[in-house]
RNA sequence: GCCCGAGUGGCGGAAUGGUAGACGCGAUGGACUCAAAAUCCAUUGUCCCUUAAAGAUGUGCCGGUUCGAGUCCGGCCUCGGGCACCA
C-alpha cells in the first residue's frame, strides 16, 4: 500500500466530525488549556495559502497541548459583520447574510480540508442574534457604568446619581442636581458614563458615509476602501477607554506578548508625564487664566509665545476685535487645509496673531498668543507654551513668524535648529542655572507645584473610542429616544434584531439606512438608527466559546472560572492597535463588574507572519508576440508580464498550457534557454491581479493536508513574514512518503516486536527531547528538521520495532495527523491516535559517548579534549598532563591543580 | 523625525559565547530502468589548484570586550514594520 494521502484524509476527516473528537467540556480532573485563533471575516474570495499559517500553527500546539494530557478548548467562528458584505449588498441588493452565510459555508469547508482539531459545537458568528444579544448587553452595561477615580475601576452610574444627589460631583452641587430636568440630567451623566454620546471630531468618511475609528483610518485613507477621510464635529456614541489607558499600559508588562506588540500598544496609549501650568492672559483688558500642558517645565524662561489650537474654545475669548477678521479667515482656511493635507502627508507652518498676550508666570514677561494648527485640540489643554530654542515645531514657527528664540542650554547651537536633545547643563533660566535637563526637570515640577502655578500631570494619546457607524450590517444599538433623550432598552428586550430594509444605502435624507426600516421603533419611541462597529463583536467572542449556548449569560461563571482567559492566542499585528486594544479594555469593564474572572484576555501572544506571494513574469519581446527565456531577456527589449503562477512550475513554464491561457497567446512563441522557458519572479502581496495567488485546496489535491501543514511550518518561524515558494513542498512530500515506508513495504506492514536497539533509542528520545523544547518555543521548523533526521537514520538503521515506531507516530501527530492516524490504526488502536500520551523523554538514552573539555589555563583556553563520558577526575588530570606533552606547550610554570567545571571546562591553576 | 525588528550560500533557513551554513529546495554526477516517473547514493559557501590533501577566506560595514564573537558592547549602512505636528 502506498501512501495514499486522498484517502486517508477523506477517511479520517470524515472519521473526525462523525465521532465529535474534538469536542471539549469542563473537565475538572484535568487543566485547562485555550489556544484560540483571531477568527476570520469570511470574506467572498476564500482563504488562500496565507490564511491558514496561524491557524495551523495553533492547531498543532493544541494537539501537542492534548499529547502532554492538558483539556484544551480549541474554538473558532466568524467575524461576521463588516463592510465588504454591506457594499456588495449595496451593489447587488444581496442581502449580506446571504452572502455572508455562503462566504461561511466555503470557508469552513476549506478549514475542514485541512484537518484543524476545532470544537465546531463552539462556534460563535458576531451577526447571529444569540450572539449579538450579548453584545448589546455589554453595551447596555456601559452605559450603565461610569469610571470611579477612587475606587479607579468602572462602578454602576446608580453611585454616581447617589452621590450627585447627595453631595454633588465634580462641579455639578447636589442643590444643581436635583434641581436639574431629565434632558439637563442625562446630559450630565453622559460625561461619565462609559458608554455615553458626545460631540467629537470624528474621521468621516464620505465614500463609505460613516465615521471610523483612528486605527480604521491610514494616511488619512479608510483602512477598508481606501477612500478620503475627513475631520468633522458630530454627535455620536463612544467608549470611554481612555478611562483604561493607565490601567492598559500598566498591565502590558504582565503579559507574555512580543516586545514590538506591547511597544506599539505603549505607543498607541502613549503617556507622558508633565506639568499642566496656569497662565494669566490679557485680552483687551480682560484678564483670564489659561492652562497649557508641557513635559518640558524646565524650559519656563524660554518661552516667547504661546500658541492654540484653531478649534479651542478659548478662541474668541482671546481674539481682540482688531485681529477677529484675520483670525477668522484663518480658521476658514484651516479647516479646507486640513483635509487636503492629511491626504498629501506635508505640513507647512501657518497661524495667525490673536491680538491677546499671556503672561510667563516665571518671568513675568508678555508673551504673544498665537493660532496654529500644529497644536491638536485633542490633546492636553489644547494650548501650548512654545519654547522655540528646544522644541522644532516651535522653532519652525517661530523662524516664520520672526519670533524671539532664547537658548537656556549652555553652548547649545540654535541657528540653524532647535536643541530638542534632553541633556546639557541649564543657562539663562533663573534658579534652575547650572543644574542638568533631567535635574532641572525635576526641580521645575516641584517649584511650579510649591508656588501653585500648575500641578503634574499625565496625559495620554489614547482617545475614547467613537462606536457607531452610519451602516446596516452590524449591531443596532439598545437605545430608544424619549424626548431626545437617549434610554436604554430592558435587558429583557435582548436581543434586539436587525430589521429587514429595502436598500441598503444611506436614505434619500442622509441618514444611516436603518432611516429606512419600517416602524423602527420600540414602544413608540424612535430607536437608534446607528450600529456598532466591526471590532464590538470581536471585543469578548473568546469569552463566549467558553460557554456558546448560555442564553442567560455571556458566559456562566462556572465555564469562566475552568477556562478564565486565552492561554495562547495567535494572529496577525494588524490588531495591535484595533482590536487588541479594545478586547482588552472590554475585559477589564466585564472584570471591574465582576462578569470575568481574569483582568487580561490573553496571556500569551503569538504573531504570525504574513505568507506572501510569488509572482512569476513571462518577457515578451516589444512589438510580437515572441516571449524570450528569463537568462536571455536582456539581449532583447522586453516587457515584464505577470503570468499566472498555475502555468509554472519551479519556475519553468509551461508553454502548451500559456498558449491556451489567454486567446491573445493562442499564436505565441518562445526563445529558450537549454529547452526550457524560465520565468522570472517576485515577492509581491498575494492577490488576484497579480495571479500569484495559491488555493490551499489545490495543495491539499496534490500533495494533502499533512503535507500543507508541515510545508507551511517548515517554511521557517511562524512569527516571520514569509514568501509563498512550492519549490521546497517536494521535499516535505518525500519526508512522509519516507515515513510511511518506515511502516510499509508495498503491502507489507514491517512493524514488530524486536527490542530496540540502543541506537534506534537514542533517535527516538534526542527527538522527544527536541520536539518538547521546540514546541514550546514554537520553532516548529526546526522541529520538522529533526524529524527529518530521524527518519533518515532509523529507515538506515531497518527500524521495524513498535517500541520505535509507535512513539514516533504520535510524536509526528500533531503536525500530519492524518498519516498518524491511519499509521495508528494500522498498529492496532481503536482509539484516535490524539488520546495518546506524549512519550516520556528519558534522557540517559542520548548520552554522548564522549564528551569535549575546552582546556583553560588560567582562564585562557589552550585546546579541547575528548574523553570518554566515564572518564573520572584522576583520568581526566592525566590526559591534560600527557596533552600537554604533545601540543607542545612548554610551559615554565607547574601545574597546580587541575579543576574539572561541570559546565564541560577544564581550568588549570599554573604557578 | 521618533520607536521597534532584521541583515548568514543560488534560495527558504539552522546554530545555550565554543567545529558557521543543520534540515530542506535547487544544481551536478552516478545507480536502478528499454525509457520515464518514483526511489536511492555522492558532491555542493568562496578563493588558490588539473585533482586531492593542505591552506586561505567567510555571517551588511568599522571598531571594542574575550583564550574564542553570527551571537555581547559602541558607532555607521541597508531593508522591513509601527507612530507621526501628542507639546
Amino acid at each position: 500500500m502506498d501512501y495514499d494521502f486522498k484517502s486517508i484524509e477523506k477517511k479520517w476527516q470524515a472519521r473526525w466530525a462523525e465521532k465529535s473528537e474534538f469536542k471539549v467540556t469542563e473537565d475538572k480532573s484535568k487543566p485547562k488549556y485555550y489556544v484560540l485563533d483571531m477568527f476570520p471575516y469570511p470574506s467572498g474570495a476564500g482563504l488562500h495559502v496565507g490564511h491558514p499559517l496561524g491557524y495551523i500553527a495553533s492547531d498543532i500546539y493544541s494537539r501537542y497541548k492534548r499529547l502532554k494530557g492538558f483539556n484544551v478548548l480549541h474554538p473558532m467562528g466568524y467575524d461576521a459583520f463588516g463592510l465588504p458584505a454591506e457594499q456588495y449588498a449595496i451593489q447587488t441588493g444581496q442581502h449580506p447574510e446571504v452572502t455572508t452565510t455562503n462566504n461561511i459555508s466555503r470557508y469552513r469547508e476549506q478549514l475542514d480540508r485541512i484537518g484543524f482539531s476545532y470544537d465546531w459545537d463552539r462556534e460563535v458568528r458576531t451577526c447571529d442574534p444569540d450572539y449579538y444579544k450579548w453584545t448589546q448587553w455589554a453595551f447596555l452595561k456601559m452605559f450603565d457604568s461610569w469610571y470611579d477615580p477612587e475606587k479607579d475601576r468602572a462602578c454602576p452610574i446608580s453611585e454616581l446619581v447617589e452621590k450627585l444627589s447627595t453631595v454633588g460631583y465634580g462641579d455639578v452641587s447636589a442643590e444643581q442636581w436635583n434641581s436639574s430636568s431629565e434632558k439637563q440630567k442625562s446630559d450630565i451623566l453622559m460625561n461619565y458614563r462609559i458608554a455615553y454620546q458626545g460631540e467629537t471630531s470624528v474621521n468621516w468618511c464620505e465614500g463609505l458615509g460613516t465615521v471610523l475609528a483612528n486605527d480604521e483610518v491610514k494616511d488619512g485613507l479608510s483602512v477598508r476602501g481606501g477612500f478620503p477621510v475627513e475631520q468633522k464635529k458630530m454627535t455620536q456614541w463612544q467608549l470611554r477607554v481612555s478611562a483604561y489607558a493607565s490601567r492598559l499600559l500598566d498591565s502590558l508588562d504582565s503579559l507574555d506578548w512580543s516586545d514590538s506588540l506591547k511597544e506599539m500598544q505603549r505607543n498607541w496609549i502613549g503617556r507622558s508625564e508633565g506639568t499642566e501650568m496656569e497662565f494669566d492672559t490679557v485680552c483687551e483688558g480682560r484678564h483670564r487664566k489659561v492652562t497649557i500642558f508641557t513635559t518640558r517645565a524646565d524650559t519656563v524662561f524660554g518661552v516667547t509665545f504661546m500658541v492654540l489650537a484653531p478649534e479651542s474654545e478659548l478662541v474668541p475669548e482671546l481674539t481682540s476685535q482688531e485681529c477677529r477678521q484675520s483670525v477668522e479667515e484663518y480658521l476658514a482656511a484651516v479647516k479646507k487645509k486640513t483635509e487636503r493635507e492629511r491626504i498629501s502627508q506635508t505640513h507647512s507652518v501657518s497661524g495667525v496673531f490673536s491680538g491677546s498676550y499671556g503672561i510667563n508666570p516665571l518671568t513675568g514677561e508678555q508673551i504673544p498668543i498665537w493660532i496654529s494648527d500644529y497644536v491638536l485640540a485633542g490633546y492636553g489643554t489644547g494650548a501650548i507654551m512654545a519654547v522655540p530654542a528646544h522644541d522644532s515645531r516651535d522653532y519652525a514657527f517661530a523662524r516664520k513668524f520672526n519670533l524671539p528664540i532664547i537658548p537656556l542650554i549652555e553652548g547649545c547651537d540654535v541657528s540653524e535648529q532647535s536643541f530638542d536633545a534632553k541633556e546639557g547643563t541649564m543657562c539663562n533660566s533663573g534658579f534652575l542655572n547650572g543644574m542638568s535637563v533631567k535635574q532641572a526637570i525635576e526641580a521645575a515640577k516641584d517649584y511650579v507645584e510649591e508656588h501653585h502655578l500648575g500641578r503634574r500631570k499625565t496625559n495620554y494619546r489614547l482617545r475614547d473610542a467613537i462606536f457607531s457607524r452610519q451602516r446596516y450590517w452590524g449591531e443596532p444599538f439598545p437605545i430608544y429616544y424619549k424626548d431626545g433623550i437617549p434610554c436604554p432598552l430592558p435587558e429583557s428586550e435582548l436581543p434586539l434584531r436587525l430589521p429587514e430594509i429595502d436598500s441598503y444605502k444611506p436614505s434619500a435624507d442622509g441618514q444611516p439606512p436603518l432611516a429606512r426600516a419600517k416602524d423602527w421603533t420600540w414602544n413608540g419611541y424612535p430607536l437608534e438608527k446607528s450600529t456598532m462597529p466591526g471590532f464590538a463583536g470581536s471585543s469578548a467572542y473568546y469569552l463566549r466559546y467558553m460557554d456558546p449556548h448560555d442564553s442567560d449569560a455571556l458566559v456562566s461563571r462556572e465555564a469562566n472560572s475552568y477556562w478564565r482567559n486565552v492561554d495562547l492566542y495567535i494572529g496577525g499585528t494588524e490588531h495591535a492597535t484595533g482590536h487588541l486594544i479594545y478586547s482588552r479594555f472590554w475585559n477589564k469593564f466585564l472584570y471591574d463588574l465582576g462578569y470575568v474572572c481574569e483582568d487580561e484576555p490573553f496571556r500569551k501572544l503569538l504573531n504570525q507572519g504574513m505568507i506572501q506571494g510569488r509572482s512569476n513574469f513571462v518577457y515578451r519581446v516589444v512589438g510580437t508576440n515572441q516571449f524570450v527565456s528569463y537568462g536571455l531577456k536582456d539581449n532583447y527589449q522586453t516587457t515584464q508580464i505577470h503570468v499566472d503562477i498555475s502555468l509554472v512550475r519551479n519556475d519553468r513554464l509551461d508553454t502548451e498550457a500559456f498558449k491556451q491561457w489567454r486567446p491573445e497567446y493562442n499564436d505565441a512563441s518562445f526563445i529558450l534557454e537549454n529547452g526550457e522557458y524560465i520565468c522570472g519572479w517576485a515577492v509581491e502581496k498575494m492577490s488576484k491581479s497579480m495571479y500569484n495567488v495559491v488555493n490551499p485546496d489545490l495543495i491539499c489535491d496534490t500533495y494533502g493536508a499533512d503535507t500543507l501543514r508541515l510545508y507551511e511550518m517548515f517554511l521557517g518561524p511562524v512569527e516571520q513574514s514569509k514568501p509563498w515558494d512550492t519549490k521546497g513542498i517536494d521535499g516535505v512530500n518525500r519526508f512522509l512518503k519516507k515515513f510511511w515506508r518506515l511502516f510499509y513495504d508495498k503491502d507489507k506492514f514491517l512493524v514488530s516486536d524486536l527490542e530496540p536497539t540502543a541506537g534506534e533509542l537514542k533517535v527516538l528520545h534526542k527527538l522527544i527531547g527536541k520536539e518538547q523544547t521546540d514546541i514550546e518555543n514554537f520553532s516548529y521548523n526546526t522541529t520538522i528538521s529533526a524529524f527529518m533526521i530521524a527518519v533518515n537514520e532509523l529507515s538506515a538503521m531497518g527500524t521495524t520495532s513498535r517500541a520505535i515506531l509507535e512513539p514516533l507516530v504520535v510524536l509526528l501527530s500533531p503536525f500530519a495527523p492524518h498519516i498518524c492516524e491511519e499509521l495508528y490504526e494500522a498498529l492496532g488502536h481503536s482509539e484516535s491516535v490524539g488520546r495518546a500520551s506524549f512519550p516520556e523523554f528519558r534522557s540517559e538514552y542520548t548520552l554522548e559517548d564522549s564528551v569535549t573539555y575546552p582546556v583553560q589555563f588560567n582562564g585562557k583556553m589552550r585546546f579541547t579534549l575528548e574523553l570518554p563520558k566515564s572518564a573520572s577526575v584522576a583520568e581526566v588530570e592525566e590526559a591534560v598532563r600527557a596533552a600537554e606533552q604533545t601540543a607542545k606547550w612548554t610551559a615554565d610554570k607547574t601545574i597546580a591543580k587541575v579543576i574539572v567545571v561541570p559546565g564541560r571546562i577544564i581550568n588549570i591553576v599554573v604557578k
